[in-house]
DNA sequence: TACATATATCGAAACATTTGAATACTTGAA
DNA sequence: TTCAAGTATTCAAATGTTTCGATATATGTA
């Protein structure tokens, strides 16, 4: 993993609305529905399709189409290479 | 650790000059000194002591002033305490 | 088909970040 | 003291992010 990825998805990582989502999957357990997402954060839903894009472009979240509905799960084979660079800081 | 604090240490991490200063840690061991990190990243002073300084405020380095000099440490507790979170994102 | 629901995109306002020039501050040395 | 070296702050320009209203797109259903 590059310092471009690790940038990113610490910027994915920068926001609470998008920490909170992701600290969701712990309840919901497997995957998380859009509408569910909408229901859990205080925004708008082009402000939430914003965070959830940036989870996804940051691939910690794979999106998967169901009929007119969507829903993701939490990348972990990424989370833990991007933890892996982390304890790799200390020396 | 809350996730504001989550938030501000995501933020920290989220620019390449800022990650290249954490892993040149691993080179120089124990501590790096601020004039180091100048060499090191191609930008003014007045900016490199601005990304220290967000390093410094996400309490990812300590700063110890050594007369005229100023060396950094890195805090391994909070990368720690940074790290058990995201580990604790996989259910 | 026509309609309703789910999600994405556009456009703009507000706000935050990054960068460097100029300058100020701090401290050791002459 | 004065001077020089190391670091921080201020200011402004450029750029990026967050948010929402309006609207578009996609898909299931009547």
């Amino acid at each position: 993993m590059d310092n471009k990825k690790i940038e990113k998805i610490s910027r994915a990582l920068s926001d609470t609305s998008r920490i909170a989502i992701l600290q969701e999957f712990k309840k919901k357990k497997d995957c998380l529905y859009c509408a569910e997402v909408n229901d859990l954060l205080d925004l708008t839903q082009p402000s939430v399709s914003h965070h959830l894009k940036q989870l996804v472009d940051a691939e910690l979240l794979l999106p998967q189409k169901e009929g007119r509905n969507l829903k993701y799960v939490l990348n972990q084979q990424v989370l833990d290479e991007y933890i892996d660079c982390l304890n790799k800081l200390k020396d």
